[in-house]
RNA sequence: GCGUUUGUAGCUCAACGGAUAGAGCAUCUGACUACGGAUCAGAAGGUUGGGGGUUCGAGUCCCUCCAAGCGCACCA
């Protein structure tokens, strides 16, 4: 008996009562608030559907809790139910009725946590996507960690996601680290709008070995040669450093190909005939102010250039016309801005915002050093990548660490701290609680303690209904998770389900001492460790964190 | 000035509008010749930035003020 399987007992008997005339009819919702109550006395789960439903009924919610107690009480597996303050329904189940579930979750394995939510939807989650002028910093990998985990928790709702990179490849950011390299190759100083750093060196050197004369051609030919193939080698190098990360790209996109192939005219062209396009002192605009913008956006320059919503647009379209039903940006806080005129496009192609594109904004992370906030610079290569986040910490504490917070708050990131102090990170927690339960289950073969025997009715200790109902919840977590964009949720439950282990562990032996025989409860025991040890691996794995089963 | 995000324990942060606001770290006191002590038990720590409002009930929703981050281009 889990909460989910209360809230369909609990509407089943609302319309039961309808139907037969008690209660006044009146659509129910698809589930109910059931959730484990903070106070322990209130029993194992709590619900508030009699304070949510009783003005729809006319009643007062103490009278339709004590109708729906006394149908209650009848359910089998329920051992106690009663109204408690304003209206809150508290439920007590039998141990047999509530362990049951240790089993389920064992033989589900992989599946127990997914659901449905999302069946048949296609997604399109583009995160990352930044400038191949440099290796990827800090923040873009906050949005690595946190974009493929919220990919994985989509997936485990039954959503088909593609995760895709939009390379920015055109414009005047390549433009300016095409021509550092090239300063770079000639030994002279970086442009003043350029890009310094030992990075830049390096990959201007790359170059000069493949094409030795790469730095004495014409200017123009010069810096073409340094465009191209720096960009390659950029983007072999940021592939490879997300790889590594433990995050697959399915698509990379080249915005350079929205323009060589049209794309962007005939987005424009789209537009305008739709009738929101219009020309203004040599420019073309897109009259997003109809569709809530602040402004309208200049598309077409007035030197004939495309500015970059330009490319938006077409990416946007290309998108919808791929066949995804649901286009998701996850941008930095430094984009909000674009949000508004991003739906406004939406719009304006006669899309639903909100629904077909969606926009998550993410904080910024903050380097700190000693305490003071420290400035990134690409420029003064004072950036701190990827790479040297993995190399101070490593993918599962980094990703960890990057996934556990909220994306509305900042993150502030101290390198030196992290890669002497790394065991107060959580994640090692929660390993090491997986790890446990690989070691208790060995132990329990060694010593003969086999699965052979369930019975529920035998795990009455408090530190196994806290337990059993903690595992009850991933489900829920992760519904909720996936529908609140919110990957935190469940890095945070699975701290709940290690500390709910470790004290169980603590209290109930799955092996008995030395010279004791084995019992039905040391095998129905097992049962329940194998069952965490597959809830912590469940969660671990969205969060594309490794399951160690040592450490 | 306008927009947006944030403000919760000493620190880092949680909390579908629910009951006595929770974890980790740090501090203090305890627990192994018992399945891994990277653990567990206990203590201490709060006027949820201030003030109004909405309702059976507000950290959460609305208004307002204060403080901080980030934006407000024919840049990308």
């Amino acid at each position: 008996m889990t909460p989910a399987d209360l809230s369909s007992q609990i509407l089943h008997i609302l319309a039961a009562l309808q139907s037969e005339g008690t209660l006044p009819a009146f659509d129910l919702p698809k589930e109910v608030v059931v959730e484990r109550p903070k106070n322990r006395d209130h029993g194992d789960w709590a619900t508030n559907v009699a304070m949510q439903f009783a003005p729809k009924f006319g009643l007062v919610p103490r009278d339709l809790a004590n109708l729906l107690v006394s149908e209650l009480a009848k359910v089998s597996g329920i051992e106690k139910v009663d109204v408690a303050g304003p209206g809150f329904i508290n439920i007590t189940l039998s141990a047999a009725a509530a362990g049951e579930l240790a089993k389920q979750i064992v033989l589900a394995g992989e599946k127990y946590g997914t659901g449905s939510a999302l069946a048949g939807i296609k997604m399109n989650l583009e995160f990352v996507s930044a400038n191949p002028t440099g290796p990827i910093h800090i923040g873009g990998t906050r949005w690595a960690a946190v974009g493929d985990s919220l990919a994985r928790i989509f997936e485990a709702q039954g959503a088909s996601v593609t995760r895709e990179y939009y390379f920015n490849d055109h414009g005047a950011q390549i433009d300016r680290f095409a021509r550092s390299l090239l300063s770079a190759a000639k030994g002279e100083a970086a442009p003043e709008d350029g890009y310094a750093g030992e990075y830049i060196n390096q990959i201007a050197n790359s170059v000069l070995a493949n094409h030795p004369d790469a730095a004495s051609l014409p200017e123009a030919e010069a810096t073409e040669t340094f465009r191209a193939h720096g960009v390659e080698l950029m983007f072999g190098e940021i592939r490879k450093s997300l790889e590594d990360f433990g995050v697959h790209f399915d698509v990379f996109f080249h915005e350079n190909s929205l323009y060589e192939t049209g794309a962007v005219q005939k987005a424009i062209e789209r537009l305008r005939t739709l009738g929101h396009i219009y020309d203004l002192d040599g420019a073309v605009w897109l009259r997003s102010t109809t569709f809530g913008d602040d402004r309208d956006r200049v598309v077409i320059k007035s030197d004939g250039e495309a500015a970059y919503i330009a490319g938006d647009l077409a990416y946007y379209l290309d998108k919808r016309e791929r066949g995804f039903d649901r286009a998701i940006y996850m941008l930095g806080a430094d984009h909000h801005g674009y949000v508004q005129r991003m739906m406004a496009m939406c719009a304006a192609f006669g899309d639903q915002p909100g629904v077909n594109l969606e926009i998550l904004i993410g904080q910024l992370v903050n380097l700190v050093k000693d305490g003071e906030p420290v400035r990134m610079s690409k420029r003064a290569g004072t950036v701190v990548t990827m790479e040297d986040l993995v190399d101070a910490v490593g993918v599962d504490a980094a990703r960890y660490a990057l996934t556990r917070s909220s994306i509305n708050s900042m993150v502030d990131i101290d390198l030196d701290q992290l890669s002497k102090k790394t065991n107060d990170n959580p994640v090692f927690y929660v390993q090491y609680a997986h790890a446990r339960t690989k070691q208790v289950a060995n132990n329990a073969v060694s010593l003969s303690v086999d699965d052979s025997e369930f019975d529920p009715s035998l795990l009455t200790h408090p530190s196994e209904s806290d337990l059993i109902a903690k595992l009850a919840q991933l489900p829920a977590i992760m519904a909720h998770s996936s529908l609140e964009r919110s990957p935190h949720l469940v890095a945070r439950y699975l701290e709940e389900v290690a500390g709910a282990y470790h004290r169980w562990y603590d209290a109930c032996r799955v092996t008995p001492l030395s010279g004791k025989p084995v019992e039905s409860v040391h095998r129905t025991r097992l049962w329940l460790n194998n069952a965490a040890s597959v809830v912590l691996a469940n969660g671990l794995r969205v969060l594309g964190v490794s399951s160690p089963e040592r450490m």
